[in-house]
RNA sequence: GCCGCCGUGGCUCAGUGGUAGAGCACACCCUUGGUAAGGGUGAGGUCGAGGGUUCGAUUCUCUCCGGCGGCACCA
């Protein structure tokens, strides 16, 4: 029979020839490379027979298709290693190809302690030497499941039983261990490789239902060779390095302790960033032709209801009682808010779009292990906005609004951005023909601004589809920022209306908007983005005054004054230190600028400019000096 | 909320059934030194909170609170 190979050309091979007798014909290197193979587009094992006009095209573990079959093959090698371990108290569940490597999820009574996670990437090692041939086999449902319940693999058995009807049912089996599994795998264990490590342990729920049973799910990497592998570790090591909460506390921006668990106690540094960006917000909103309003933090519960959210989301909201039994919530968003203030007087089609944006504290009571520094919090403030505008403007708001969030996500390196479209959920507000014409009216705008988009389904607002803008930062970590929503709903509930040309009184769209998301988060991101080594605009303390001896003094006095008067951020150093050590204070500090003066600066009347993390330096007149900083220290777009 | 781990001076961490240590930071003194740690002395902790076991608990145990890693959740 023929075989079409990759590069067009043909194979001869024996009728019922297999992936590896292919390799073997082309050659000694492919076949010891060899993992699984592409056939006519799907992947398969390389022991599955070819049939004759079969495109074939051999996977190697180099090929971008091979991790995810090596990242399962090592979840298989941490199975049976667990069953060899443990096998008494230990089912087995499911353990898939995930970024970056894999996990298992195991039912077993016995916490697993990181000392198990040693002895079994060892004993993982030995089933590597030992060499298993890794064989496919397909078996009959009901034996299947008899088979699996007889060795008291109780999930397995749950798992093909759910397994609809006219699947395959085919096992793995490698030793003495064996598997449900679709597959591919490499043809035996050693083919797999050791560039794998075991991570770290965590609980998972069956099925990832909160209602099921808990497991125990263990994490792992696993790669190509022992380079990509050390890379990746060395990767995990620098976003460890950049982790906000840590360099928050070293850089004394924030804190938050358990009297206000979610909560940010914001320092003077840390505030100088957020009112930064708040200006720098402000600005940009403004060209927009946004207007700011301010609304209440607590608002009846009666609004609530009228809105949907204390019917949908009233377990998140935090409640206060006022005086008479009557109940008060914390906002948890501003939009019922901004409604109210759409309603007083009566609106003309002229005054659409209303662009109405507030930067509005908002309380949410996330549940207790939600909370992660500055990622998700109890407290936070949205650059929040809420754009009221007839149907007919849905389409130019969302092309204007795409368009003023990649320019400001640029201002800050971002420059990768993904969109991700989330339709109707299953819990929802609004007729199914509304979600029709909303969903449909974003994807036409999306569409319109250039934007491509993933599918997000099901994972829209209550009421209304969103898009979803997720960045990219500096060391190639995803972080959803950004959303649009489109809204029919809540003008309905809350009863909005404006006059149109037809002299009728009409229902308005909302959008809801923000850009940064939360600044609580976005600050978050930047400090990771930026491993805390803020561009001048941002950092709060830009600038460091530092003495080589006390013979400047006076002069770093003048010198300060100035900087002061230019809006420059100073701060002096006169401590009675030597410069080397000043400078290496200020430098883990991360301050943009030390300038350094002694005595020759003050003879001259010029101060030395030092970059973070540079030996060189700038010798400059004091004007220069301050000419440059100022220019340098404007944020970006500013006139 | 669920599973596991953790909670010791300002910070990072060690340690023990007989009420505690290190480094850095801090204070004072000496040092006036030109680009990433000069030297000395000193002060500082009811070992997350509350019960229990024990002659005695920071240590063992339980409950609670908080943090960390995930899961679930995320308007």
């Amino acid at each position: 029979m023929n075989i079409i190979l990759k590069d067009g050309s043909t194979r001869t091979l024996n009728q019922g020839a297999t992936g590896l007798d292919l390799a073997t014909a082309i050659s000694k290197s492919l076949l010891k490379d060899a993992l699984v193979m592409r056939v006519d587009g799907a992947l398969l094992d390389l022991t599955h027979p070819l049939h004759d006009g079969a495109q074939v095209e051999i996977i190697t573990r180099s090929h971008p298709a091979a991790l995810d079959v090596i990242r399962h093959d090592v979840a298989h090698l941490l199975a049976e290693a667990a069953k060899e371990l443990y096998g008494d108290d230990l089912q087995i569940t499911i353990g898939p190809a995930i970024d970056n490597g894999f996990y298992y999820d195991f039912a077993r009574k016995t916490p697993f302690t990181p000392e198990d996670l040693e002895k079994l990437e060892k004993r993982m090692a030995e089933i590597v030497d030992r060499d298993e041939p890794i064989t496919r086999e397909v078996w009959d449902r009901d034996n299947a499941v008899a088979f699996f319940k007889s060795i008291g693999e109780h999930y397995k058995a749950e798992i093909i039983n759910d397994l609809p009807a006219g699947e395959p049912i085919s096992l793995y089996r490698q030793g003495n261990f064996i598997d449900l599994c679709r597959g591919p795998h490499a043809p035996s264990t050693k083919k797999v490789g050791k560039a794998f490590k075991l991570l770290k342990l965590a609980g998972a729920y069956w099925r990832g239902d909160s209602k099921n049973a808990m497991l125990q799910r263990v994490y792992g990497t696993a790669w190509a060779d022992d380079t990509q592998l050390k890379d990746y570790l060395f990767k995990l090591e620098e976003a460890e390095k950049r982790d906000h909460r840590k360099l928050g506390k070293e850089m004394d921006l924030f804190h938050m302790q358990e009297e206000a668990a979610g909560s940010v106690f914001w320092h003077p540094k840390g505030w100088t960033i957020y009112q930064t960006l708040k200006k720098y917000m402000r600005q940009k909103l403004e060209k927009a032709e946004y207007v700011e309003v301010n609304t209440p933090e607590l608002v009846d519960r009666k609004l609530w209801e009228a809105s949907g959210h204390w019917e949908k989301f009233g377990q998140n909201m935090f409640t206060v009682q006022a005086e008479e039994g009557r109940t008060l919530a914390i906002k948890p968003m501003n939009c019922p808010c901004h409604v109210q203030i759409f309603k007083q007087g009566s609106k003309s089609y002229r005054d659409l779009p209303l662009r109405m944006g507030e930067f509005g504290s908002c309380h949410r009571n996330e549940p207790s292990g939600a909370m992660h520094g500055l990622m998700r919090v109890r407290r936070f403030v949205q650059d929040d906005a809420h754009i009221f505008c007839t149907e007919d403007q849905i389409t130019s708001e969302t092309k204007s609004f795409c368009s003023l969030l990649l320019g400001i996500y640029k201002d800050f390196g971002f420059n990768d951005v993904i969109v991700k479209f989330s339709d109707r959920p299953e819990v929802r507000a609004g007729t199914d023909a509304v979600w029709d014409k909303a969903e449909e009216s974003l994807k036409k705008a999306v569409g319109e601004a250039g934007l491509a988009y993933t599918l997000n389904p099901g994972e829209g607002a209550f009421y209304g589809p969103k898009l979803e803008f997720v960045l990219r930062d500096a060391i190639g970590r995803d972080w959803q920022c950004g959303t649009l929503q489109v809204d029919f709903v809540l003008p309905e509930r809350l009863d909005a209306s404006y006059i149109a040309e037809d002299g009728q009184k009409h229902r308005p769209v909302m959008l809801h908007r923000a850009i940064f998301g939360s600044i609580e988060r976005f600050i978050g991101v930047l400090i990771e983005h930026y491993a805390g080594r803020f561009p001048l605009w941002l950092a709060p303390v830009q600038t460091v005054i530092t003495t080589v001896t006390g013979d400047a003094d006076a002069y770093a006095q003048q010198v300060f004054e100035k900087l002061k008067n230019a809006g420059i951020r100073t701060e002096m150093d006169l401590r009675n230190e030597k410069i080397s050590y000043k400078i290496r204070e200020h430098s883990l500090a991360k301050v943009p600028y030390i300038i350094v003066l002694g005595k020759q600066e003050a003879e001259n009347g010029t101060v030395v400019l030092r970059m973070l993390g540079r030996q060189d330096q700038l010798t400059l007149s004091l004007g220069e000096g301050i000419d440059r900083l100022q220019k340098e220290a404007q944020s970006p777009g500013h006139e």
